[in-house]
DNA sequence: TTCACTTTTTGACATAGGTCAAAGGAAATT
DNA sequence: AATTTCCTTTGACCTATGTCAAAAAGTGAA
């Protein structure tokens, strides 16, 4: 599976994609395990199997507030976090059991001095969540709080249904009563 | 200048430089010029070597939204319509009479397959913007009118008085009205 | 200097969505 | 099955911010 994510951007040869693939390590995690914690400098880089995490953060009134989901097929981690080296803005955790396939931040340098195409396929990763989070901008900018709720339906259909509420809500930067509300009324 | 932007990322030899440089032109732009229009493909990366551009798009009311401002120094494109290929969701103007150089796709996409470094450099540009782009989505997310408007006056002081309030009203996702109070109220 | 046009400010009022608190439901643990 | 804990819904009330409209201030052309 996470072939089929490698090759979706850049045609790796078989050699290539050899060596990229067992730069990762298979990890199982348990729900509400705690991949990376705020403030510290992300360290690897995750392809979601089977699964589902989220990055979230916590504001000064202790209230949990979701970021990102990454669900079935997707690569996840901080990434600027990851790329730049930085103090990590969000924590990552895990909502369901999970299967996921890790590379470190020098395997992966590794990989990008080696192989343009990694190089090539990181940049295209990059723009492609690029283009998820001016989505999200855009709909957290001009949409009322159903609309957002809806796009998120679409979106991701999947996840809308196998997270919790309240995760959801702040999510789309609404309170956990008002979806609720939102939901129940049609 | 655009030789700084290039080596603030990557390590470019001299001949790599020449041939990168070679493939921008510089373009005089006066003010309200219209350098992409929402719904086409953007052919052209700019880099903004004075002045100021901005990407914007039209509400079905009619009332426009600014989406991101474009300073001295930065690179301006509707990033994803430009490397993916697709409809741009967004315009682009200038603000101010600006001085730009600007590469079409097709000598990107060469200089991107010819080049490791360059395929590096876009890399690194993408993980900037998207860093910037979170940002944005922390401060619409979580943050009270205010709180926005000061985190556009530590964030982008040059810009902020350089163009019309409502420009910026609706980059940070405000009315006019609520940002003329903010402003006024200290 | 005056006129026309644009941009910003101010006031009055409306409302989407927030907060707090309590009650129901579900799900996990014993 | 009973108990505890977590998650969701509902109600009452509140507030930040939006909308509409008019006045004021700024800008530029003639």
């Amino acid at each position: 599976m996470i072939t089929d994510s490698l090759l979706k951007f850049v045609p790796f040869s078989h050699d290539e994609l050899n060596e990229i693939l067992a730069q990762f390590e298979k990890e199982y995690v348990k729900k509400n395990e705690v991949l990376l914690n705020k403030g510290k400098v992300c360290s690897k880089l995750y392809f979601v199997d089977k699964g589902i995490g989220r990055s979230f953060y916590l504001k000064n009134d202790g209230k949990e507030v979701t970021q990102w989901f990454f669900g079935n097929g997707s690569f996840m981690s901080s990434v600027d976090s990851f790329f730049q080296q930085s103090p990590s803005f969000y924590s990552i955790d895990i909502i369901e059991d999970s299967v996921l396939y890790s590379i470190t931040k020098e395997r992966m340098d590794l990989l990008l001095a080696k192989y343009h195409h990694m190089e090539k396929f990181i940049r295209l990763l990059s723009i492609e969540t690029l283009a998820k989070f001016v989505q999200k901008l855009n709909a957290l900018q001009f949409q009322t709080a159903k609309e957002r709720y809806n796009y998120m339906l679409t979106e991701y259909p999947e996840i809308s249904h196998r997270v919790p509420l309240g995760y959801i809500s702040s999510y789309l930067g609404m309170s956990q009563e008002t979806l609720s509300r939102i939901r129940s009324n049609d």
